[in-house]
DNA sequence: CATTAAATGCACTTTCATTGCATATTATTT
DNA sequence: AAATAATATGCAATGAAAGTGCATTTAATG
Protein backbone atom coordinates (compact mmCIF):
# COMPACT_ATOMS: atom_id res chain seq x y z
CA UNK A 1 0.00 0.00 0.00
CA UNK A 2 1.75 3.55 -1.14
CA UNK A 3 0.34 7.08 1.11
CA UNK A 4 -2.78 7.13 -0.55
CA UNK A 5 -3.81 3.68 0.16
CA UNK A 6 -3.07 4.04 3.68
CA UNK A 7 -4.92 7.36 3.60
CA UNK A 8 -7.86 6.29 2.30
CA UNK A 9 -8.12 3.08 4.18
CA UNK A 10 -6.97 5.19 7.69
CA UNK A 11 -10.46 6.95 6.75
CA UNK A 12 -12.15 3.80 5.62
CA UNK A 13 -12.36 4.78 1.89
CA UNK A 14 -12.43 1.38 -0.63
CA UNK A 15 -9.33 1.56 -3.01
CA UNK A 16 -10.71 1.94 -6.62
CA UNK A 17 -8.63 3.56 -9.68
CA UNK A 18 -10.72 6.08 -9.96
CA UNK A 19 -10.83 7.39 -6.82
CA UNK A 20 -6.78 7.41 -6.91
CA UNK A 21 -7.14 9.06 -10.20
CA UNK A 22 -9.33 12.11 -8.75
CA UNK A 23 -7.43 12.39 -5.45
CA UNK A 24 -3.96 12.90 -7.33
CA UNK A 25 -5.63 15.43 -9.99
CA UNK A 26 -6.78 17.47 -6.21
CA UNK A 27 -3.31 17.25 -5.29
CA UNK A 28 -1.88 18.38 -8.71
CA UNK A 29 -4.59 21.65 -8.52
CA UNK A 30 -3.13 24.07 -6.15
CA UNK A 31 -6.69 26.01 -6.16
CA UNK A 32 -10.02 24.86 -5.45
CA UNK A 33 -11.94 22.80 -8.59
CA UNK A 34 -15.39 22.63 -9.11
CA UNK A 35 -17.25 19.68 -10.16
CA UNK A 36 -17.25 20.66 -13.67
CA UNK A 37 -13.13 21.05 -13.32
CA UNK A 38 -13.17 17.67 -12.15
CA UNK A 39 -15.54 16.48 -15.12
CA UNK A 40 -13.22 18.30 -18.11
CA UNK A 41 -10.15 16.69 -16.70
CA UNK A 42 -11.97 13.01 -16.77
CA UNK A 43 -13.91 13.06 -19.73
CA UNK A 44 -14.19 9.32 -19.78
CA UNK A 45 -15.27 8.84 -16.55
CA UNK A 46 -19.42 9.12 -15.42
CA UNK A 47 -20.02 12.34 -14.29
CA UNK A 48 -22.16 10.32 -11.40
CA UNK A 49 -19.19 8.55 -10.32
CA UNK A 50 -17.05 11.99 -10.42
CA UNK A 51 -20.33 13.40 -8.38
CA UNK A 52 -20.02 10.82 -5.95
CA UNK A 53 -16.41 10.34 -5.45
CA UNK A 54 -16.01 13.98 -3.90
CA UNK A 55 -18.82 13.61 -1.99
CA UNK A 56 -17.35 10.66 -0.53
CA UNK A 57 -14.27 12.52 -0.11
CA UNK A 58 -15.95 14.88 1.85
CA UNK A 59 -17.72 13.23 4.05
CA UNK A 60 -14.82 11.44 4.95
CA UNK A 61 -12.55 14.67 5.37
CA UNK A 62 -10.25 14.46 2.81
CA UNK A 63 -11.46 17.51 0.86
CA UNK A 64 -13.37 20.57 1.73
CA UNK A 65 -16.45 22.37 0.35
CA UNK A 66 -15.87 25.52 -0.33
CA UNK A 67 -18.68 28.83 -1.18
CA UNK A 68 -16.99 31.41 -2.92
CA UNK A 69 -19.93 33.01 -4.17
CA UNK A 70 -19.59 32.40 -7.40
CA UNK A 71 -22.65 29.78 -7.08
CA UNK A 72 -20.89 26.79 -8.06
CA UNK A 73 -19.84 24.91 -5.10
CA UNK A 74 -15.83 24.31 -4.96
CA UNK A 75 -13.76 21.95 -3.26
CA UNK A 76 -9.99 21.73 -2.23
CA UNK A 77 -7.88 19.15 -0.37
CA UNK A 78 -7.84 19.29 3.60
CA UNK A 79 -4.07 19.51 4.55
CA UNK A 80 -2.43 17.21 6.66
CA UNK A 81 -4.52 17.58 10.30
CA UNK A 82 -7.14 19.70 8.87
CA UNK A 83 -10.05 19.74 11.16
CA UNK A 84 -12.58 21.78 9.00
CA UNK A 85 -15.02 21.11 11.25
CA UNK A 86 -13.21 22.57 14.32
CA UNK A 87 -13.33 25.90 14.98
CA UNK A 88 -9.98 27.59 15.48
CA UNK A 89 -9.00 25.86 12.44
CA UNK A 90 -11.31 27.76 10.32
CA UNK A 91 -9.08 29.35 7.69
CA UNK A 92 -9.76 32.19 4.91
CA UNK A 93 -10.55 31.47 1.25
CA UNK A 94 -9.73 34.20 -1.76
CA UNK A 95 -11.92 34.53 -4.99
CA UNK A 96 -9.97 35.98 -7.93
CA UNK A 97 -12.96 38.52 -9.96
CA UNK A 98 -9.85 38.26 -12.35
CA UNK A 99 -9.00 34.57 -13.39
CA UNK A 100 -11.75 33.60 -11.47
CA UNK A 101 -10.09 30.85 -9.14
CA UNK A 102 -10.38 30.08 -5.46
CA UNK A 103 -7.41 29.58 -3.21
CA UNK A 104 -7.19 28.19 0.59
CA UNK A 105 -5.15 30.91 2.33
CA UNK A 106 -4.60 28.20 5.11
CA UNK A 107 -1.98 30.20 6.99
CA UNK A 108 -4.61 32.87 7.27
CA UNK A 109 -7.24 32.23 10.49
CA UNK A 110 -10.38 33.83 10.20
CA UNK A 111 -10.61 36.33 13.56
CA UNK A 112 -13.10 36.15 16.10
CA UNK A 113 -16.04 37.22 15.27
CA UNK A 114 -17.93 38.77 17.57
CA UNK A 115 -22.09 38.20 17.25
CA UNK A 116 -24.80 38.91 19.49
CA UNK A 117 -26.50 37.82 22.78
CA UNK A 118 -28.31 34.68 21.96
CA UNK A 119 -27.29 33.39 18.79
CA UNK A 120 -24.80 30.24 18.78
CA UNK A 121 -21.85 30.23 16.12
CA UNK A 122 -21.05 26.49 14.83
CA UNK A 123 -19.03 27.15 11.62
CA UNK A 124 -17.52 30.28 10.29
CA UNK A 125 -17.31 31.03 6.36
CA UNK A 126 -14.97 34.31 4.93
CA UNK A 127 -13.93 34.65 1.25
CA UNK A 128 -12.42 37.72 0.66
CA UNK A 129 -12.89 38.63 -3.44
CA UNK A 130 -10.50 40.37 -5.26
CA UNK A 131 -7.15 40.63 -7.40
CA UNK A 132 -4.89 37.25 -6.73
CA UNK A 133 -1.26 37.79 -6.51
CA UNK A 134 -1.12 36.29 -10.59
CA UNK A 135 -3.46 38.82 -11.73
CA UNK A 136 -2.28 41.98 -9.54
CA UNK A 137 1.68 41.25 -10.95
CA UNK A 138 3.37 41.28 -7.66
CA UNK B 1 -46.02 60.37 -4.63
CA UNK B 2 -45.53 57.91 -1.29
CA UNK B 3 -42.25 57.32 0.17
CA UNK B 4 -41.66 54.23 -1.67
CA UNK B 5 -42.40 55.86 -4.79
CA UNK B 6 -39.91 59.02 -3.97
CA UNK B 7 -37.19 56.12 -3.38
CA UNK B 8 -38.08 54.72 -6.70
CA UNK B 9 -37.49 57.46 -8.63
CA UNK B 10 -34.34 58.55 -6.51
CA UNK B 11 -32.80 55.28 -7.91
CA UNK B 12 -34.44 55.40 -11.86
CA UNK B 13 -36.81 53.02 -11.20
CA UNK B 14 -40.08 52.65 -12.66
CA UNK B 15 -43.22 52.92 -10.74
CA UNK B 16 -44.94 50.18 -11.30
CA UNK B 17 -47.02 47.74 -8.99
CA UNK B 18 -45.25 44.99 -9.27
CA UNK B 19 -42.47 46.06 -8.35
CA UNK B 20 -44.43 48.09 -5.15
CA UNK B 21 -45.75 45.25 -4.25
CA UNK B 22 -42.12 43.35 -4.25
CA UNK B 23 -40.83 46.09 -2.70
CA UNK B 24 -43.25 46.08 0.25
CA UNK B 25 -42.97 42.03 0.68
CA UNK B 26 -39.08 42.79 1.21
CA UNK B 27 -40.01 45.67 3.68
CA UNK B 28 -41.96 43.22 5.76
CA UNK B 29 -40.14 40.14 6.01
CA UNK B 30 -37.07 39.92 8.45
CA UNK B 31 -34.65 37.42 7.24
CA UNK B 32 -33.58 37.46 3.65
CA UNK B 33 -35.37 35.87 0.94
CA UNK B 34 -34.85 33.39 -1.70
CA UNK B 35 -36.36 34.04 -5.25
CA UNK B 36 -38.47 30.96 -4.48
CA UNK B 37 -39.57 33.08 -1.21
CA UNK B 38 -40.67 35.83 -3.80
CA UNK B 39 -42.44 33.37 -6.11
CA UNK B 40 -44.06 31.49 -3.39
CA UNK B 41 -45.52 34.93 -2.10
CA UNK B 42 -46.86 35.81 -6.11
CA UNK B 43 -48.01 32.81 -7.19
CA UNK B 44 -49.67 34.74 -10.00
CA UNK B 45 -46.67 36.41 -11.35
CA UNK B 46 -44.49 35.41 -13.87
CA UNK B 47 -41.22 34.02 -12.42
CA UNK B 48 -39.22 35.86 -14.55
CA UNK B 49 -40.54 39.25 -13.80
CA UNK B 50 -39.83 38.57 -10.33
CA UNK B 51 -36.03 37.53 -11.60
CA UNK B 52 -35.72 40.66 -13.04
CA UNK B 53 -36.92 42.78 -10.45
CA UNK B 54 -34.66 41.48 -7.86
CA UNK B 55 -32.33 41.80 -10.24
CA UNK B 56 -33.19 45.69 -11.04
CA UNK B 57 -33.23 46.19 -6.92
CA UNK B 58 -30.08 44.56 -6.58
CA UNK B 59 -28.60 46.73 -9.34
CA UNK B 60 -29.89 49.93 -8.03
CA UNK B 61 -28.38 49.20 -4.74
CA UNK B 62 -32.43 48.96 -3.14
CA UNK B 63 -31.42 44.86 -2.07
CA UNK B 64 -28.12 42.76 -1.88
CA UNK B 65 -27.38 39.53 -1.97
CA UNK B 66 -26.30 37.10 0.63
CA UNK B 67 -24.20 33.99 -0.10
CA UNK B 68 -25.03 32.41 3.08
CA UNK B 69 -23.43 29.17 1.92
CA UNK B 70 -26.87 27.31 1.27
CA UNK B 71 -26.70 27.36 -2.47
CA UNK B 72 -29.09 29.36 -2.84
CA UNK B 73 -28.81 33.08 -3.52
CA UNK B 74 -30.89 35.39 -0.68
CA UNK B 75 -31.68 39.03 -1.02
CA UNK B 76 -32.28 41.70 1.83
CA UNK B 77 -33.33 45.01 1.34
CA UNK B 78 -30.36 47.47 2.04
CA UNK B 79 -30.84 50.04 5.21
CA UNK B 80 -30.64 53.24 4.69
CA UNK B 81 -27.53 54.81 3.83
CA UNK B 82 -26.48 50.97 3.63
CA UNK B 83 -23.83 51.28 0.98
CA UNK B 84 -22.89 47.98 0.00
CA UNK B 85 -20.65 48.50 -2.03
CA UNK B 86 -18.27 50.36 0.23
CA UNK B 87 -15.53 48.44 2.25
CA UNK B 88 -16.61 49.87 5.54
CA UNK B 89 -19.96 48.97 5.40
CA UNK B 90 -19.56 45.78 4.92
CA UNK B 91 -21.82 43.79 7.73
CA UNK B 92 -21.97 40.08 8.92
CA UNK B 93 -24.78 37.83 8.24
CA UNK B 94 -26.08 34.82 10.21
CA UNK B 95 -27.77 32.15 9.08
CA UNK B 96 -29.42 29.30 11.20
CA UNK B 97 -28.60 25.97 10.50
CA UNK B 98 -32.29 24.69 12.25
CA UNK B 99 -34.90 27.79 10.83
CA UNK B 100 -33.19 27.71 8.10
CA UNK B 101 -33.30 31.70 7.81
CA UNK B 102 -30.72 33.92 6.76
CA UNK B 103 -30.17 37.27 8.59
CA UNK B 104 -28.33 40.78 8.32
CA UNK B 105 -26.27 41.69 11.10
CA UNK B 106 -26.21 45.23 10.25
CA UNK B 107 -24.64 46.69 13.26
CA UNK B 108 -22.34 43.70 12.87
CA UNK B 109 -19.33 45.12 11.13
CA UNK B 110 -16.19 42.50 9.50
CA UNK B 111 -13.30 42.79 11.11
CA UNK B 112 -10.13 43.63 9.20
CA UNK B 113 -8.94 40.68 7.26
CA UNK B 114 -5.01 40.15 6.80
CA UNK B 115 -4.31 38.85 3.36
CA UNK B 116 -1.03 38.29 2.06
CA UNK B 117 1.27 40.43 -0.33
CA UNK B 118 0.07 41.11 -3.57
CA UNK B 119 -3.50 40.51 -3.17
CA UNK B 120 -5.85 42.73 -3.37
CA UNK B 121 -9.33 42.98 -1.34
CA UNK B 122 -12.19 44.21 -3.11
CA UNK B 123 -15.07 43.00 -1.40
CA UNK B 124 -15.67 40.22 1.74
CA UNK B 125 -18.18 38.19 2.40
CA UNK B 126 -18.58 36.34 5.78
CA UNK B 127 -21.34 34.16 6.85
CA UNK B 128 -21.58 32.67 10.22
CA UNK B 129 -23.42 29.52 11.05
CA UNK B 130 -25.08 28.16 13.84
CA UNK B 131 -28.16 28.64 15.98
CA UNK B 132 -30.20 32.15 15.82
CA UNK B 133 -31.91 33.91 19.07
CA UNK B 134 -35.45 32.39 18.25
CA UNK B 135 -34.07 28.64 17.76
CA UNK B 136 -31.40 28.65 20.55
CA UNK B 137 -34.80 29.99 23.29
CA UNK B 138 -32.94 32.78 24.28
C1' DC C 1 -52.49 62.15 -27.10
C1' DA C 2 -48.61 60.25 -29.51
C1' DT C 3 -44.23 58.55 -29.17
C1' DT C 4 -40.57 56.18 -27.09
C1' DA C 5 -38.40 53.49 -23.85
C1' DA C 6 -38.72 50.13 -20.54
C1' DA C 7 -41.34 46.26 -18.10
C1' DT C 8 -43.84 42.04 -18.41
C1' DG C 9 -45.26 37.29 -19.82
C1' DC C 10 -44.34 33.21 -22.25
C1' DA C 11 -41.55 29.70 -23.93
C1' DC C 12 -37.26 27.98 -23.89
C1' DT C 13 -32.39 26.76 -22.75
C1' DT C 14 -28.52 25.85 -19.59
C1' DT C 15 -26.16 24.45 -15.80
C1' DC C 16 -25.43 22.09 -11.73
C1' DA C 17 -27.09 18.85 -8.32
C1' DT C 18 -29.14 14.54 -7.23
C1' DT C 19 -31.43 9.81 -7.35
C1' DG C 20 -32.86 4.83 -8.72
C1' DC C 21 -31.48 0.82 -10.37
C1' DA C 22 -28.90 -2.76 -12.77
C1' DT C 23 -24.16 -4.22 -13.22
C1' DA C 24 -19.39 -4.54 -11.92
C1' DT C 25 -15.91 -4.41 -8.55
C1' DT C 26 -13.92 -4.78 -4.03
C1' DA C 27 -13.68 -6.70 0.61
C1' DT C 28 -14.82 -10.56 3.70
C1' DT C 29 -15.89 -15.12 5.10
C1' DT C 30 -15.70 -19.90 4.74
C1' DA D 1 -9.27 -19.67 -3.51
C1' DA D 2 -14.13 -19.61 -4.13
C1' DA D 3 -18.37 -17.84 -2.40
C1' DT D 4 -20.74 -14.21 -0.31
C1' DA D 5 -21.72 -9.71 1.17
C1' DA D 6 -21.13 -4.95 0.70
C1' DT D 7 -20.04 -1.14 -1.89
C1' DA D 8 -18.81 1.43 -6.29
C1' DT D 9 -19.87 2.46 -10.94
C1' DG D 10 -22.46 3.61 -15.28
C1' DC D 11 -26.59 4.82 -17.36
C1' DA D 12 -30.78 7.16 -17.61
C1' DA D 13 -33.59 10.22 -15.61
C1' DT D 14 -35.32 14.02 -12.74
C1' DG D 15 -35.26 18.44 -10.30
C1' DA D 16 -34.07 23.00 -9.03
C1' DA D 17 -32.34 27.43 -9.96
C1' DA D 18 -30.55 30.78 -13.18
C1' DG D 19 -30.78 33.05 -17.32
C1' DT D 20 -32.26 34.61 -22.39
C1' DG D 21 -35.04 36.04 -26.69
C1' DC D 22 -38.91 37.98 -28.33
C1' DA D 23 -43.59 39.71 -28.79
C1' DT D 24 -46.79 42.43 -26.11
C1' DT D 25 -48.10 45.68 -22.64
C1' DT D 26 -47.39 49.50 -19.72
C1' DA D 27 -45.27 53.69 -18.02
C1' DA D 28 -42.86 58.12 -18.84
C1' DT D 29 -42.04 62.22 -21.91
C1' DG D 30 -42.87 65.88 -24.99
Amino acid sequence: MNEIEKLFASKDIRITAMRLLIYKFLVQKETAVTLSDIENAFERADRTTLYRTIKTFEEKAIVHQIDDGTGITKYALCEQGCNCEIETDLHLHFHCNNCNETVCLTEYKIPHINIPEGYMAEDVNLVVKGICEKCSGH
